[in-house]
DNA sequence: CATGAATGAGAATTCATTCAT
DNA sequence: CATGAATGAATTCTCATTCAT
C-alpha cells in the first residue's frame, strides 16, 4: 500500500516563498513570513536551505533550466526560424501564464535585479541572451534574416521586448486576457521579425 | 549681484549618491557612504533630503522630467515618425553616454525595480510608455505605421529594446564604444520600424 | 557465551566528543559536529545523554574522580612527603601525556573555565585541592615541610603550576617531548620543594 | 572657561563591561546587558566597539599592556631577584586588590580561556612569560637563582601559581583579607625562591 | 536502538533617523 | 549650515532539543 505522500515541506516552502516575494518583494520580505505562509516552523527554512538568498536562488535555478532547455530545443528542432523564436516566445509568455508569480518573483527579482541575484545569475542569464543569438545567427546564414544586425544585438532586442512585455502584465500598465496572451506573443513575433527578415 | 556660488554641498551629495548607488546599488548603500563620498557630515544628508529614498528619488524625477520632454518635444516636432522614434533612442542613449553611472541608478534602481521605486514612480514611468505609443498612434494615423498593433504594445516593445540594450552595456553582456553608441541606435530603430512600417 | 561486543556507541561518542571538543572548543562544536565524528545520527547523542553539557559533565567526572583517586592514594601510601606530592605531578602528567586531548578538555572546558563547568564542578575541583593540600598538612605534622605556609596555600600553588605546566604544553607555549615529561615533573617538585634559590 | 566634563560613554560602556562579564560570564551576557548596565541605548556600544568581542579586547589590552610594563620595569628596576618577582606578584595582587572585577574578566575570559580569547592574545600572553622568564635568567646569571631550571619553566610554575591564588580568591576557594593579600604574596614568593621544605 | 526532520527561542548586528551642540 | 553622537527597531541565522517513524 501507498504511503501517504510525504508532505515534502521542501516543496511547500519554496511554494511559499513565491507567494510572499511576489507579493511583497524579496528584500520585504522576512523569513518567517515565507514560514508563515508555508505553515512549518521558522527554523525549517534553514534546515532546507543555507540562507533567504538560497531560497531564491533554487527558484531561480529550477525555472531558468527550463527555459534554457525550451530555447535550445526550439532552435535544434529546426523549421522556420521565425517560428523559432515564436517558440521561444510562447514558452516565456505561457510560463507567465501558467505560473505568473514565479515569473514575477524571477524577473523583478533575478533578471532585472542587476545589483543583487541578477549579478549573481548572470552567466545564466547570459547565456539565455546566445542561444537566443545562436537562432538569430542560423537564420542569417539561411537567408531567413537580414545580415546587418549582430545576432547578439537582435536577441537583447527581442529578449528585452518579451520581457517588458511581462513587465507590463505584472504592472498592470497593459491589460492581460487569456486571449491577450496569445495574441501578443504574435505581435510581437511579427514586429521583430518582419523588421529582421530581408525586403 | 549673484553671491559667489556656494560649496553646493546639496549637488555633492546628489553626485556622490549617483556614484555610490552605481557601485554597490541602493540598498547595499549607506547614508553614511553617501557622507563619505561626498566629503561631508551625514547628518547633512538629512538637512537636504528627507530620507535615502528621497536622495534616490530626486535623482530620478530630475533625469526622468528630462527624457519625459524629450520625448514629447520628439513627437511636437513633427518630422517622419521613424526620425520622431529615433530621437527618443537618441535622447536615452546620449543620456547613458554622457552619464552611465547616473543611467545605471535609474534602470537598475527606478525603472527595473518595479517592488520598490519602480512602484513609487509608477505613474512617471508609465507617462513615458505612453508618450511614446503617442508617436506610434500618430504614426499609425498617418499610415507611416501598421495599425494592427496597439500603440501601448509597440511603445512597451521598442522601451523594452533600449532599456535592454542599456542594461547589456551597462553589465558587460555587450561590448560598448563610441561608434558603436550611434550604430547600435541606428540598428535599434531599423530593427523595430522596419517591422512597424507597412510593406 | 558472550555476545558479541556492542558497537557501544555510547563510548563513541564520548570518544568523539574528547575530539572535537579539543579541537573546536566546547562552545563551538554543535551536537551535530559530535555526532558526525562519531559517526552516528545526532539523535542518538541524545538517547544516551540528557543535553550536551552533560556529555562534557560525563568525560570530567569520569577523568577527575581518578584524579582524586590517585591523589588520596598518593596520600595513604606513605613514604616521603616530597614523593607523595610527585605522585601526584606524575599521574596528572601521564594524563597528558596518555591522553592529551581528554586533559586539554578537562582543564580548558572545566578546570579553568570558571564560568560555566567549573562553577558546576567547584565541589569537585576544591576537593583536588583540599587533597592535595592534606598532604602538605601531614608533610608539616611530620616536619618534611616548613610551617609558615597555609596547606591550601601551597596546594594551590603547586596545582597551579602543574596546570600551568599542561597549559604551557597544550598551548605550545612551551615544547614537549617524551623525555621532557619526565623532567618537567621532577623540575617542578623540585622548584617547589627545594625553591628556585641554591641551598 | 572648562567645558562641562564630557559624559564619556565610551568608558562608561567599557566599564559596565566589566562589571557584567565578571557577574555573568562573557558568554552569557548579551550586548544589552552591557547597554542597560552603562545606561545607555543599545547601539552606542557599536558606535564604539565593532563587536562584543571588542569590547574584551579592549579591556584586556588596556589592562595586559600595565602588567607588561610592570614586569618589564621590575627588571629594570634592578635589586636582588628575589624582589624583582615579588614587584611582579605585587603588582599582580594589587591589580586584583583594586578592581577585583575587571582582573576576575581577564583572567576567567582572556588568560584562562585558552579556547576562545586566550588564543586570540596568545602572543602578548606568552610576552607576559617570557619577561618574567628573563628576570629568572638574569638571577641565574648573577647566581641568585639556581642553575638546573629552565628559565620559561620557572616563569610559568611562578606565574601559574599567581593566578591559581587570584583564581582561589575569585571563586572563594581560599578566603580574603586585606592582610590576605600581602602575606599571600609575600608567601607565594617565599614558596617559589625557597621551596616548601625547610632550609 | 537509531534516525534526522521539525521546532522555536535567542542574540548579534546593522543602519536609518534624530537631535543637541 | 554642519557635525556625529545617540537611539532602538528590525531581522537574519544558529543550534540545542524534541519526537514521530
Amino acid at each position: 500500500m501507498a504511503k501517504a505522500p510525504p508532505a515534502d515541506k521542501r516543496r511547500q516552502i519554496l511554494d511559499a516563498a513565491v507567494a510572499v516575494f511576489a507579493r511583497q518583494g524579496f528584500h520585504a520580505t522576512r523569513v518567517s513570513d515565507i514560514a508563515d505562509e508555508a505553515g512549518v516552523a521558522y527554523g525549517l527554512v534553514y534546515h532546507y536551505f543555507r540562507s533567504k538568498d538560497d531560497v531564491l536562488n533554487e527558484l531561480f535555478v529550477e525555472r531558468w533550466s527550463l527555459l534554457l532547455a525550451a530555447i535550445e530545443e526550439a532552435d535544434r528542432a529546426g523549421g522556420p526560424h521565425r517560428e523559432r523564436l515564436a517558440a521561444v516566445a510562447t514558452f516565456i509568455v505561457d510560463s507567465y501564464r501558467y505560473d505568473p508569480e514565479l515569473m514575477k518573483v524571477i524577473i523583478v527579482e533575478v533578471t532585472r535585479a542587476a545589483n543583487s541575484f541578477g549579478q549573481t545569475h548572470l552567466v545564466e542569464i547570459r547565456r539565455a541572451y546566445e542561444s537566443i543569438a545562436k537562432i538569430v545567427a542560423d537564420g542569417q546564414e539561411s537567408g531567413a534574416f537580414r545580415n546587418d544586425v549582430a545576432p547578439l544585438f537582435a536577441s537583447m532586442t527581442f529578449y528585452g521586448a518579451v520581457e517588458q512585455l511581462l513587465s507590463g502584465w505584472i504592472f498592470n500598465v497593459i491589460p492581460t486576457s487569456d486571449a491577450g496572451y496569445d495574441e501578443a506573443k504574435d505581435l510581437l513575433v511579427t514586429t521583430i521579425c518582419d523588421g529582421l527578415e530581408p525586403r
